[in-house]
DNA sequence: AAGCGGGACAACCGCGCAGCA
DNA sequence: TTGCTGCGCGGTTGTCCCGCT
């Protein structure tokens, strides 16, 4: 690696390098302490140091601040950093925001001389799998079926007697994909309670759900499935009313013709969705047997576990529709995938959106451009992840989606916020 | 006791981004 | 719009320490 060019603040300059003096340090904390840092680029001039900026600037954060917790890591330490990695990869300023007192370099090198030598060590699997992982720490759900890493993530969650670890033995394969058996099937579901994974709130930036969700079924579309196209010309021939709806819910495809069936109309009966239940594998509605032949059909195969076992009537909120208008048009929720092997679809999807390249696209943006606020795309065959991203999004909060093949990740403000899993959703809030 | 190797930690480098003129 | 500058981040390298042979 040359170095000839070095930092453009130290070419005007004589500037040391290597490890810091007691002196040096001393020098730095002083003027700090007493004037701030300001422009970092000044600090070594105004201090009396013989360094660049940008090396003050890194010895007082990674070193002399103040509220630098030392010492070795807990394990509550290194479990958060397992799952937070496992989550946001190797972005390892993002991790250290939830771990106080601790620094990315710290935590960063905890996780290259500690936990990936122990994943090593644990591991079975091929050289190669062992690269996927490491470098693309998003497809690590699917790898962790594989022997080794499993266990060890397993191991590290017994560690966590407030884990419950997604990597449970229930697990299926079909082909590239894991798939739960069905909670029925298996008797108690798998459940990620992220408030009580990490001694932190996970959700600080997230307003509280309401304890349920109506889903106001109609007889409009009783009897079919309406595609991108059926959709478009209801609303252009004024039978879809934007003022009547709050919400669309929608999954697209390559084309066009996977649409989560819902209804619209005149409310008729309601269906309520609890947000602390776990969801049912994704199914299409040709997947049913018989097939479903109308929402309420579909709702009953598809999400049986939504319905209410509770008398109690539920909250204020309610959700007309599958399918309804938002206030908020204009806003777009994207979604981010990195995994290679679907990102280029993800990206036609994106660019469906913002470029109309795809026919029902182009309809699905007819529709926003209408005043629907479309939660959609690929992410959101999950029912139920999608109302409650909705309703974050109703709440106003900022949130990105990142998608792996069974997750949907949730982040807000560089926080952590929540998976809503397809098949094992979270529970989410007490 | 000396040499060696590995672990832990500190520091540096290049790159990308944001702000600004 | 472009170029410059400062800053932050992630990857990589350097240094020290300690245990083993």
């Amino acid at each position: 690696m040359g170095h000839g060019g070095g930092h453009t603040c130290c070419n005007k300059q004589k500037v040391k390098r290597g490890l810091w003096s007691p002196e040096e340090d001393e020098k730095l904390v002083n003027y700090i302490t007493s004037h701030g840092h300001g422009c970092w680029s000044s600090v070594p001039k105004l201090a009396g140091l013989q360094r660049c900026g940008k090396s003050c600037r890194l010895r007082w954060i990674n070193y002399l601040r103040p509220d630098l917790k030392r010492g070795s890591f807990s394990s509550q330490e290194a479990t958060l950093i397992v799952d937070l990695h496992r989550i946001l990869g190797n972005r390892w300023a993002q991790i250290a925001k939830h771990l106080p007192g601790r620094t990315d370099n710290e935590v960063k090198n905890f996780w290259n001389s500690s936990i990936k030598k122990k994943l090593l060590a644990h591991s079975h699997l091929s050289t190669h799998s062992l690269a996927t992982i490491f470098t693309n720490p998003k497809t690590t759900n699917i790898h962790a079926s594989l022997s080794g890493e499993n266990q060890y993530y397993e191991s590290l969650f017994d560690a966590n007697p407030h884990v419950v670890s997604p990597y449970q033995p229930h697990m299926n394969h079909d082909h590239d994909h894991l798939v739960h058996a069905s909670p029925a099937a298996i008797g108690q579901p798998p459940v990620v309670n992220l408030d009580k994974c990490f001694d932190i709130d996970p959700t600080p930036n997230l307003p509280p759900l309401p304890q349920s969700f109506i889903v106001n079924s109609s007889s409009v579309f009783d009897h079919q499935f309406p595609t991108m196209e059926f959709l478009m010309n209801s609303y252009e021939h004024n039978t879809l009313k934007s003022e009547n709806y709050d919400l669309i819910l929608a999954q697209t495809s390559d084309h066009g013709d996977s649409v989560i069936p819902f209804k619209l109309g005149e409310q008729t009966n309601n269906i309520e969705l609890t947000t602390s239940i776990t969801t049912q594998p994704i199914v299409n509605s040709q997947d049913l047997d018989p097939p479903a032949t109308s929402q309420t059909e579909y709702l009953e195969a598809f999400v049986p576990n939504f319905l209410s076992s509770s008398s109690s009537p539920p909250p204020s909120l309610v959700l007309p529709q599958f399918m309804a208008h938002s206030s908020s048009a204009g806003e777009t929720i994207e979604l981010e995938e990195q995994d290679s092997d679907v990102e280029g679809q993800q990206r036609r999807l994106l660019q469906g959106v913002v470029e109309s390249v795809d026919p029902s696209l182009e309809q699905y943006r007819g529709l926003r451009a209408a005043g629907f606020s479309l939660v959609g795309m690929e992410a959101m065959e999950n029912p139920m992840a999608a109302m409650v991203l909705w309703w974050w999004f109703q709440m106003g909060v900022d949130y990105q989606l990142s998608r792996s093949n069974r997750d949907v990740v949730v982040k807000s403000d560089n926080h952590l916020s929540c998976f809503v899993r397809r098949s094992c959703c979270v529970s989410l809030r007490g």
